[in-house]
DNA sequence: TTTTGCAGTTGACAACTGTAGACTCTCATG
DNA sequence: CATGAGAGTCTACAGTTGTCAACTGCAAAA
């Protein structure tokens, strides 16, 4: 919703998105093709092309050093924040209650997720 | 995750969906088309096509009577479930928790909201 | 019965996605 | 300095999605 351009990241481009996020620092594509070749089996020629789009799209920096590094623009929480968003808003009408309320009633959560959820609503005041 | 293929439903399909979750009985496109067409801004064509594909993908039930009458064949229910399984899945490495908490964390709920929900976990022992 | 409007079906077409090959240029190594 | 690996860029191509027009028949109205 607000941030529009950034955040229309597509299922593969995440996967890129959840590497950048989960490492310090800047990676040059080396390490993200090693990375990604292995857990997803993709082409070198794919992983480059899903870097460039994410760059393109203004959702990852291009940091020259001698080779390029590869840093995300936006935050995980950021674009979590935007997802959610965008599902509430498109499925319950912008009542973000109802979302939590669809995933406590379905069987998505353990009981050691309820355990943890109360506790948080109960520090959460 | 389960119901693959009828869930792979698009935003604007979801609009159809919407709107047939939200009557008692069957449609027939004239009404379908009436509603989307004043709230969408649609062409009578493209709204003929969402249907088509929905019913394709065996979201909507297609009824012959003097005309076709449409109704769902997934719920609503179903299908928010299957949307929040996927982000949390896509996102959250399957953790639900970490989706509440982010909405909880987030701007994404009304003080009134929380109470709800604090209401909600307090019952649901 | 003829006409006409609209439901249903097909086709269309551009943009976006998933996936990947090919080409070029540069840097490290021999 | 020459060479080769691989980073970066371009191109490609099929499938999906958003939008819609055109055609075809049926059923209601005239």
């Amino acid at each position: 919703m607000s941030n529009d351009l950034a955040c229309k990241i597509t299922a593969s481009e995440l996967e890129v998105m959840k590497l950048l996020w989960h490492e310090e620092d800047a990676l040059p594509v080396t390490e993200i093709r090693e990375k990604l070749q292995e857990s997803k089996g993709w082409e070198p020629a794919t992983i480059k092309t899903l870097v460039s789009r994410l760059v393109t799209k203004g959702a990852v920096r291009q940091e020259k050093r001698n080779v390029f590094y590869y840093s995300p623009l936006i935050s995980e929480q950021e674009y979590g924040r935007w997802a959610t968003q965008d599902l509430v808003s498109r499925l319950y009408n912008g009542r973000a209650r109802d979302l939590v309320a669809a995933l406590v009633h379905s069987d998505g959560l353990t009981q050691e997720d309820l355990d943890e959820l109360r506790q948080m609503f109960k520090v959460e005041d």
